[in-house]
DNA sequence: CATGAATGAGCCTTCATTCAT
DNA sequence: AATGAATGAAGGCTCATTCAT
């Protein structure tokens, strides 16, 4: 009885779950964190507090801080993905959906908007991230070309393709970023904006005007 | 051990100039220097030396790293408009107008790239570089609009202003980035829908196609 | 250039205790700096050496270099009380308690009079310091007016409590530094002087002469 | 008429009069600045511009800046002897001198608070103001011998002369500080009690009491 | 698996001092 | 005599990372 006095206490140590279950809860903390204080404006001890965990904890699960934005970024994409295809499946007229597909972009970006200015700050002088980064452009592009065939939509140059991209984004982070407000822009005139431009992109050119 | 704790060796090589001179030299050398290794790749002493003088000339110009910064951006800014300016007092066809200043956009992009990857990571975490990047949108805006009625261009929203901005921008960092290259486009290509959207959105519509 | 700029070799030698005991030593070495180099005669990054440790494990336990210097200084000031209320509770006759309580505080002023220094230096610009500080003076006059009334001494206002404690502070002082040397003065006679003093001060006044 | 053409400027340089006179601009904008800010809360720059110079003129007049403070320093003790001097030749009856002694010297202790705590704040860690210090102090002793002997009073040994000083210049010290203040006490009963003390060890002893 | 004390390179900034004009 | 631009060593503090437990 008195022969294991330590025992108890030490072997009561956190134990909260599998190495994935932590993983995850540092990925989620993390972005939250990112998206709240920016890449540079936290610390990986921080990060790794705020998933409840010690810092020795994150380095063993992640190399370095940069792993971590990178696995919460390609979070970001995944779920955005899977929210437009969502979309897609649900159907409903080019229009409509065009429409549903800007709020949605839209939202994600206003919700994760400190998150992926965290991404974009290392994009310019990490290569590593440069890379993931663009990887996920590629399959963006993709996706836009499956959802144009999937709308039988016009035929566009791969060039017509990024620049709706980029419109897209950059129009959303602004809107995020609450910089239309800032410039006494219409928040809402904008949307209407992006939703066309999309809705000519995607849609079949019926009789157009 | 106390008495003078500083009794250094220090010492003054010369007075190289005016305080404006030096002044300049720091934000040009501040200017390539973080064009070249990013806001966060460098540090005050760093940009000291490259314009040839020593951290704490730095601190007699500027307050802090930040401000040469935001200086170096604002000579950005200027020069940008600048040359547009000149384009559009230099006349010609708005076709071919819209052409030039694409091009020149485009090329102030892809030789300052990390100077404004340099601001976009401020602009998302520091108020004040927030605050001095939304003021210079709003000159943009508002250069945007003098260009359109100097051109007898049709009636746009805001709104519409706003997103060609953002379109045109995002789309040029995207060059000068070496993204497109990077995703397997033509920048040729890209650069000709550019174009035409610039074109279409101040210049006249003469019976379009 | 960028990427991650700090790819440091950090790393951790031990874990050498308790994070009480470090803030321990921590204390125990910067009171012996300060009281040899001066408040403004070492840095943060010596104090953490002297005890043993690198520069980041110092601001793991003191939010500055202020925050050492009033640590240090609570606990010397500690150490006094406690050591003459010993006194105190040994007992003895008053004349003699006053000489043991005069020799005690004099070899503790001659012992630390480095890190009075340092605090006194502080209490003039720094309000934190001087808040602090005046706490302890008031603690020392509640402290005194407790020492009379266990010896049943003389009625004292409170203005000739203070003058008495100012009297013996500024003399141990003067001894302490060896000001009293320098001026050719006998430390002996001074000493007797102050004794008398703190006697008559605090001792009830049997046929005095 | 052009053939001198810097030659008005150039000899209009400033020359605001005698290097004494210089000096002496120094010395008094030091001395006000010291008692503001502290020694450890200016630099040399600030103290030069105060008096309405450059820097480097500040060095052309002092080795460094402790020189300054020394020179402060001096200049005030001077002051206060001269003025304690011409209380003395003054004459009245033992008890109002006293009284008016103590006063001002209280007064000037007041009003030169920080300039004091400047250098009691270097007395400690350097030896140069420590010995400078010290000097002034064997002056003083040798003024209050002077003193008492003009006013026939009792016979002192040095160790009293020197535990009265002490008890004058450090309760003056608190006064000037704040710190009665602080502590709840009576600034005019501690007055008193000083008073009493001065004219007891320094006025012809009739029938005390 | 998790901990968290410890690390130390390095960043930002100050300021006593110099020297060419 | 005065100037003031320039100096650069060093101080305060941070934070990505490690490792003994």
């Amino acid at each position: 009885m008195a022969s294991t006095p330590h025992r108890r206490l030490a072997g009561a140590r956190r134990a909260r779950g599998t190495p994935a279950e932590t993983r995850t809860r540092l990925v989620a903390a993390a972005a939250a964190v990112f998206n709240r204080d920016g890449y540079h404006g936290t610390d990986s001890n921080r990060l790794a507090r705020a998933a409840g965990y010690a810092p020795g904890t994150f380095y063993k699960h992640f190399p370095d801080k940069r792993a971590v934005l990178l696995a919460a970024y390609e979070e970001w994409v995944n779920g955005e993905w899977a929210a437009i295809e969502m979309q897609v499946r649900a159907g409903g007229d080019p229009a409509a959906l065009a429409a549903r597909i800007v709020d949605l972009v839209l939202a994600l970006h206003r919700r994760w908007r400190g998150l992926r200015s965290s991404v974009l700050a290392l994009v310019a002088t990490d290569p590593i991230v440069r890379r993931f980064y663009r990887a996920q452009r590629r399959r963006q592009l993709q996706l836009l070309q499956q959802l144009r065939a999937a709308l039988h939509g016009p035929r566009r140059t791969a060039a017509e393709d990024a620049v709706l991209l980029y419109t897209l984004e950059r129009t959303c982070d602004a809107v995020a970023n609450g910089e239309l407000d800032d410039l006494g822009l219409s928040r809402a005139a904008t949307v209407r904006v992006l939703r066309t431009r999309v809705q000519q992109h995607v849609a079949p050119a019926e009789r157009r005007r």
